[in-house]
DNA sequence: CCATAACTTACACTTGGTGTAACAGTACAC
DNA sequence: GTGTACTGTTACACCAAGTGTAAGTTATGG
């Protein structure tokens, strides 16, 4: 069970290999037009393989969901002293920036990921469910923090509103993209977004809508 | 096409059979050991019909989520004047007290309509993805409401956040319903919590946690 | 009473996912 | 090196959810 030997190297080349293979055909011919029995063959590899490393179908879209819980986590738990959560949050979207090269590659190809995953109701499940997932790990860590009374329901509201912020700012950004122009002005208009966002979760919801 | 038609009852019978039928097994042996065979043969028709009237076997449980997004969307579009929409959702988890007699029906049965769907993946994704709807549908209304420019991301932030303090505090209800005690106590911790969740959306974030 | 539309059914089929037991290559101790 | 235990892969048989189709049945409206 050494991390570094070769059972392991192979392990997870095969892994990776199945991966690309399924999303290879996922973007030429949509999600459910692509059978596990096609990925496995494509892949040279049995359909028990394939389950053996991604326990659903869904999860060989997914299986980097790993990645954003971690990101989450790490800006309430290794935050700068005096920073709050909310200050944390707010830099991690003005962050969000730094995606849009990856937002125009992925705008380039005929399907994008963000057109497997909408529209289809199984993808968007699974979206949900990683979504989820990510709050209930952060509410922990809030609750942690905060020291808070089991059951409390707070750090899962407060852990709800984050989320959701960072995931409605990643959306408008992308749809930014897909507009077009330059990364200078996207830039700009998506900061511009964050701090409205930023600024009502910081002073209170009671005043929206604004009349 | 009539509204009180024969045809009309009847099929509005037969759909509320299957879903009694289908509830009754799974309660009594949980959702993965029933088939829809099963539920079929029990509710005598054929397993064509049951996905006739519910497209998935997920549905069969949560045919009634229709309801809850009709009474989150009413706390918006329907609400006094002079009410904020943050006015109007403290009230409606105010009145949540009205379920605990339901709670204590509920938790009667050996495996409650909780048990039921909490620890059963599938059950999981469907309640996030009625949820999610939930959302949805209440950000479009603030939306609207708020005259939003399309693609802002602000309403879809507070429709989430309303949303999950609702669901936050509906669970913290059911919560002290299980530990027991009279209802008047419960009732009134409840309101307690509401008040500290609404208070801290009131106010704004950037104060959790407390230190 | 008849024609049509709407609901139900039987049946065959696809596909995601599991269980099992055998097989093959790696790790490791000696 | 050699034997052995371990671990990932495979073939295969199987289950259950869900779909498509064509035919049967019953209400509806003229």
């Amino acid at each position: 069970m050494r991390a570094g030997g070769l059972r392991e190297l192979k392990k997870n080349q095969t892994r990776q290999l199945i991966a690309d293979t399924a999303n290879a055909l996922f973007r030429a011919r949509g999600f459910d037009e692509v059978t596990v029995d096609e990925i496995a063959a494509a892949a040279q590899v049995s359909k028990k393989t394939v389950f053996n490393h991604f326990p659903t179908k869904e999860d060989l879209v997914f299986y980097r969901a790993e990645d954003r819980e971690a990101m989450s986590l790490a800006a309430v738990t290794d935050r700068p002293a005096g920073f709050s959560i909310l200050d944390s949050f707010r830099a991690m979207c003005l962050a969000q920036t730094r995606f849009i090269p990856g937002m125009r590659r992925d705008l380039d190809h005929p399907r994008s990921f963000f057109d497997l995953v909408s529209g289809n109701p199984s993808l968007e499940r699974k979206m949900h469910e990683v979504n989820e997932r990510i709050v209930r790990v952060l509410a922990d860590a809030l609750a942690a923090e905060a020291g808070a009374e089991p059951g409390d329901p707070l750090p899962h509201v407060v852990a709800s509103t984050l989320v959701s912020a960072q995931r409605a700012l990643y959306r408008r950004l992308r749809q930014r993209v897909r507009e077009g122009g330059p990364d200078e002005e996207i830039g700009r208009a998506h900061r511009a977004d964050v701090e409205r966002v930023f600024d009502l979760l910081g002073t209170g919801l009671g005043g929206y809508p604004p009349v």
